[in-house]
Parts: structure tokens; C-alpha cells; sequence
DNA sequence: CCACGATCCTGCTAGC
DNA sequence: TGCTAGCAGGATCGTG
């Protein structure tokens, strides 16, 4: 499932490859829903005929910043991936849109569960104020002072606190339990419980956790590949998430990490090393 | 403010 | 082996 390091990863390989290609050609969208302000003429005249300026991420968003102030942003939610093909490459299955350029490659959106959204903009106050509407700070550039303060004004679990994209944006179910493991906190603790030391700890590891996931091209589980359609090696290097019966890998501590529903959540933990 | 349940989808898996 | 039921999960919305 697409979080913030596979969301960074792809919009770095999306940089790399179609940052000044002009948009040839819009077509594919096979599924209304997936573009809940567009449609598919309006994707058309929208977008062709423009060069795209920028890919940047924003949370678990794709934003690809085009000429004259349009952009197209893309959220895979869970199964979606953004993938440059050449022009001849076969369209793979559960391709929902294609964007062809004027070098003969072209990006596919491609999502089995279309799930996946496709939202376009035709100015960036529009994108802007739709940003700002869903998604709290980054949790790369959140300072430690400022995370305390937010801290202090919650009372939720840390677990729904990590997930909501209005408090922190881009970190997924995965990441949480990666971050909550490595700070050594229980997921059912309330936000405003954790001392200064404990606010330092889970600050350390939501950077740690975060960094080194986006140095590992994330995480590959089942579907989500780079915009080369390469997989990530995060998946290697888990603690926690999906490790069920495994031993924590904490030096001295070696119980078995269990699986709770935490927040309507699958959640992995060790109950030793994260304490109520 | 916070929790919970339903919703959207399809591929996979557990169980018969 | 073949079938089916149920689960997973990010964001959003309605309810308590």
C-alpha cells in the first residue's frame, strides 16, 4: 500500500522521466468514479497540449504540475501505482488512465481495486486550498516542539492520531506500526499521555522510520511498484507490520510480536518493549 | 473531540 | 480440485 516513501519514491522516478514531456494524448479512463471533478473530454482538453513543469508529493499525493498552472494529482490508496512505459509496451491489465507524450513514452495509472483517484486542477489555489482542506504537516519537516504541541491538544490513540492525514500527512498503517515499534509505544496510549522523552522518542522515529523506507525505494508487499515498475526493498527490513508469531527483534527481548484490531486497524506490536 | 460502522472494490486465502 | 465466503484497507461520511 502506497505510503509517504513509495509515494516519494515514484514521484522522484516521475521527475526523472517526464519533466518537460508535452502531453500528447489523454485516454483510458474506463471508470468514472476514479476522477470524481473530471471527466474524461475534460481530462482532454485540459491536459493536452501541455508540458509538465513539476512532480512534487504532498502526503500520500502525486502532484504533477503542468503549464499554465493546471496540475493532476493522483492518490493510489491501496493498490494503485503510476508507471512510464515506452508507447509500444503493451497497456497492462487495470490500467485506468493513460497520459501519452511527444518522446513516445507515456505514464499508465494502473489500480486492480480502483480505489485509486484521479483529481485535476485547473489553477493552484484550487489545488492548494483542496490540499490544505485534508492534510496536516509533513512528518519529515515537523519539528519536534511543534509535534509536541499538537500532541498535547489530542486525546485519540496514538494509532488513529498516526493515521489521520489532518495531524500528520502520508503515514499509512504500516509506517505506524513500523514508528510506533521503533519509539517503543503502544498504539492505544492517548496523545497526550507521553512525557517529553517519550514525545522525543516517537519524533526520532517517525523521521528514522520514514528516511530509511524512501532510501529503501518502500515498501513491496503486494502491489506497489516505482514509476520504473521496480520494486521496492523496504519490505526486508520490517520490525513489526505483518509479523505476527515472529520474534521482536529488540536485542534482550525476542517475544513474539502479536496482531491486535486497533482503530479498525490490523496492528502489529510487541508487548514487551510498547507498554499501555 | 473522539470512536465506531458503513462504504467503495477486487484479489487472495482459508475453509469446506 | 473447485467453490465460496470473508478479509484487507485509505479516506470519507454519518451516527452516537
Amino acid at each position: 500500500m502506497p505510503e509517504l516513501p513509495e509515494v516519494e519514491t515514484t514521484a522522484r522516478g516521475l521527475r526523472a522521466r517526464i519533466v518537460g514531456r508535452q502531453i500528447d494524448d489523454v485516454s483510458g479512463l474506463d471508470w468514472p468514479a476514479m476522477a470524481p471533478n473530471a471527466t474524461a473530454d475534460l481530462l482532454r482538453m485540459a491536459l493536452v497540449g501541455k508540458v509538465v513543469a513539476t512532480v512534487e508529493r504532498r502526503g500520500k499525493y502525486v502532484i504533477v504540475g503542468l503549464t499554465d498552472g493546471v496540475s493532476l494529482l493522483f492518490h493510489r490508496k491501496m493498490t494503485g501505482n503510476l508507471v512510464v512505459r515506452s508507447g509500444e509496451a503493451p497497456v497492462s491489465r487495470h490500467t485506468h488512465l493513460t497520459i501519452a507524450f511527444d518522446d513516445g513514452s507515456r505514464l499508465d495509472f494502473v489500480d486492480p481495486r480502483k480505489f485509486g483517484r484521479i483529481y485535476l486542477f485547473l489553477d493552484g489555489a484550487a489545488r492548494d486550498a483542496f490540499l490544505a482542506d485534508r492534510l496536516g504537516p509533513e512528518p519529515l519537516e515537523i519539528q519536534r516542539t511543534e509535534l509536541a504541541g499538537l500532541l498535547t491538544q489530542r486525546r485519540g490513540r496514538l494509532k488513529s492520531l498516526l493515521l489521520d492525514q489532518r495531524f500528520l500527512a502520508g503515514i499509512g498503517n504500516l509506517s505506524a506500526d513500523e514508528i510506533l515499534w521503533e519509539s517503543r509505544l503502544h498504539p492505544e496510549r492517548s496523545a497526550d499521555s507521553l512525557t517529553p522523552r517519550e514525545v522525543g522518542r516517537l519524533h526520532a522515529a517517525i523521521q528514522s522510520i520514514l528516511a530509511l523506507a524512501i532510501e529503501r525505494r518502500g515498501t513491496s508487499l503486494n502491489d506497489y511498484v516505482d514509476a520504473s515498475g521496480e520494486p521496492g526493498e523496504n519490505q526486508n527490513h520490517l520490525q513489526a507490520y505483518g509479523r505476527a508469531g515472529l520474534p521482536c527483534t529488540r536485542p534482550g527481548c525476542g517475544k513474539p510480536i502479536v496482531r491486535l484490531l486497533i482503530a479498525q486497524r490490523g496492528t502489529w506490536l510487541c508487548l514487551r518493549c510498547q507498554k499501555t
